[in-house]
DNA sequence: ATGATAAAAGACAAAAATATCTTTTATTGA
DNA sequence: TCAATAAAAGATATTTTTGTCTTTTATCAT
């Protein structure tokens, strides 16, 4: 069990490929997407298709179209892509799983729980979606296996 | 989506009611757990058998048996039923899911994304099953809902 | 020893996450 | 306009997680 589910894991990987692909200014349809992350195809339409009606990334059908991020998209929060996938509970929830739970009524795992999940939240907000074109660009980085 | 799994929720809380009742004086029946605790009954016995199996927790069958803790266990670290039910991809996967990142091979977001899986490991380590048993007393705190 | 109690174990069921396949819609270029 | 392309949408399948039920085993008190 890790931290980011499966779905998200994919569409983390999906985003950061395209944007690399968007910054050489193309493109990309889905096959190579999948092709280049190690996801299986159909299942990363489906992500790709939520992440799409949800603004975060864009799209366009018929020949010479595909995924792509305008400038503004790339600088975007990698947490956009993690809300849209899985929601916000990884950002709000309590770590023993509590409704009851907050900061005026805390579970007892509620102070240490709050870092953790808050520099998670950190994380993910000062992450862009274009932060590593240029070292997945020049190969320093992978995204697949 | 929550950081941990529903399985390891329930483990987490239940393992902090065991050690309060325990730290009383009494050894607690799976019905009075889940009741506490707020959990199916049955699936909550599954999770304990693995504690039980992992040797994170005690029992014993029979009149007056049940599960507790040692003066030795409540020390243990809460780290331990994490990994007992979920196994320990949460301390050292990858938060891309890459199986190739490593500390001398990392991912994209291995940097960024180590800091928080430290955070997590080291709040893990350090609170300990019976931290709670004091609080938890005096209704402080509660387990359920 | 024996009956009552309570966890352990095993088989089974439902729900959610993950994955696939087919049809439809939008866009492009000839 | 038409054929080709590629995403969107919908239906379906598989696997994992979550949850339930029944039988067995160990322990205690009488």
């Amino acid at each position: 069990m890790a931290i980011f589910s499966k779905t998200c894991e994919y569409a983390m990987r999906a985003v950061f490929y395209v944007a690399q692909r968007s910054h050489e200014g193309y493109k990309v349809g889905i096959k190579e997407i999948a092709g280049h992350i190690n996801s299986p195809e159909p299942f990363l339409a489906k992500i790709l298709q939520q992440l799409s009606r949800d603004g975060v990334i864009l799209s366009t059908k018929g020949p010479n179209g595909g995924f792509y991020f305008d400038a503004a998209s790339l600088n975007r929060p990698l947490a956009d892509v993690v809300t849209a996938v899985d929601g916000d509970d990884i950002f709000t929830g309590c770590g023993l799983g509590l409704t009851y739970c907050s900061e005026s009524n805390p579970c007892p795992l509620h102070e240490e729980f709050k870092k953790v999940r808050n520099q998670l939240t950190h994380m993910l907000h000062t992450t862009t979606i274009g932060k590593f074109n240029l070292g997945l660009i020049k190969g320093k980085f992978t995204l697949n296996k």
